[in-house]
DNA sequence: TACTATGTTTCAAATAGTGAAACGCCAGTT
DNA sequence: AACTGGCGTTTCACTATTTGAAACATAGTA
């Protein structure tokens, strides 16, 4: 493993909860020695990546990459247009909806709008979503490679309610579902009482890179599965997808413009 | 240099106006040998920091980085801090106010406000500012390294007016008195008619990373400056400073309280 | 004062980075 | 079809950078 990437993976460490850690932290964390990890962190201070507070002997991240986003969001506005989509298709079902994309192994929520009902889901923005108990999650899953399929999934799998799958050969059959149809669906495989359907999207490699998301109660996921508006969600996650100069792979299904509904 | 800085440094050339390269312009843009570069692209699009579009063979800013920007808003939103503080002092002073940060090596306008007069100055967001021809770039480098002054100024300098001083021996005198005063004073430097004040602002390191600068048409620099609103300038400048937990260096003017104006 | 937990420095050993050159591929030209 | 130039890819011997362990320094605490 090249010095630079041993060097980036430090950056993973840190997310909104835990945004600052001591040299001490991230050697247990990353167990890379306290010499490489310092090594790393003055070479990731100098290139403004992090930042150093003296007062807290804590390392948080730099301006770099406030510089890196805007530079990107500049060409291509990808978080400006997945809020535009997720905005949208929330407004259009009345249910919320969230967006998820992969970064550095884990998926995170970037976006979310909550349905204007009394009785609704409310997801927080920037949690880390369980790849084997999330419709976008599988979504995710169900379009990428088998390699990568199995180094999520060969793990023991942490178990959040009795709908729970963690048996890989099961999960692997819900995949195959998923790529049959397009899109995935979780009825309380996370939490009891949250159901929510996922339709994956793709980057310029054509490789899965987030989802978008309905969520809602159980208790309407009925009546809304039956009539299920694959077309809107599915107009929605191309458009995210074009926006952000992403393709989607000749082996979806729709391509030959028959949408599978219900079961 | 070490492997990781000189990989992170492909990073500084992408920017809002050349937002892609090739591996061929990377080589040309950087210096280095084609290998290298190449081996470093390869671990930066492992790291996500950078995409790779294989129509056109070209990379782009990747997905790291926008999650990395996202933490570091979300525990200390500078933006919005600086937003609100260029905000405050524009509607007190009632002039052109607008806030440039230091990334990679040059300064980028993060944040304006416009003057509610006739006659003001319109500055557009996100633009590269001189060091040289600029109050706030001198008002940063006033309080930077010697080292790295040279490194900036030691090469040949634009001259943007009659009013533009170009010449290193000069320049440095200007910064010595900026250092005394804590304020840095741009009559006709970049544009003939148009003037301003700026006033750095430091990051945790103490080390300038920024200023805010009022900006005004010429004709009305005369009077505003015969009763410099120094302390209120500085004092947005402190407020930036701190909600981005920075610190005002010890070498920095008015630790004495005592403020000093014009001439 | 001694103790502990943290960050810093050092240096020989070895791993990972390096440049040059050869290679393969594609598109445009003759 | 053969030639050409431009670009990305692969290879490999050489050596410079990275590495880990251990000693050192410093700050906070009992």
């Amino acid at each position: 493993m090249s010095t630079v990437l041993k060097a980036l993976h430090l950056l993973d460490f840190f997310d909104e909860q835990t945004s600052s850690f001591s040299l001490n932290e991230l050697v247990t964390l990353s167990g890379y020695t306290k010499s490489k990890v310092r090594r790393y962190l003055l070479d990731l201070l100098e290139g403004n990546m992090i930042e150093y507070c003296s007062s807290t002997n804590t390392y948080r991240i730099g301006l770099m990459p406030l510089r890196l986003a805007k530079v990107r969001e500049a060409c291509t506005p990808m978080q400006a247009a997945i809020d535009n989509e997720v905005r949208n298709l929330s407004h259009k079902l009345n249910e919320s909806v969230h967006c998820c994309i992969e970064i550095g192994g884990h998926i995170l929520r970037i976006s979310v709008v909550q349905s204007k009902k009394k009785n609704r889901i409310v997801l927080p923005l920037g949690e880390k979503v369980p790849w084997h108990a999330s419709a976008s999650g599988l979504a995710i899953l169900a379009f990428s490679s088998e390699e990568k399929v199995l180094r999520i999934l060969n793990k023991s799998l942490p178990s959040f309610t009795e709908y729970t799958v963690t048996d890989i050969n099961t999960l692997k059959e819900k995949l195959t579902v998923i790529q049959q149809r397009g899109y995935s669906v979780s009825e309380n495989m996370l939490e009891n009482g949250i159901s929510s359907v996922a339709v994956p999207f793709f980057n310029p490699q054509q490789q899965a890179c987030g989802a978008l998301s309905v969520v809602m109660p159980s208790i309407r996921f009925g009546p809304f599965y039956s009539q299920l508006p694959i077309d809107l969600i599915l107009r929605s996650a191309k458009k995210a997808t074009s926006l952000t100069l992403g393709q989607f792979p000749k082996c979806f299904p729709g391509h030959n413009k028959q949408v599978l509904y219900a079961n």
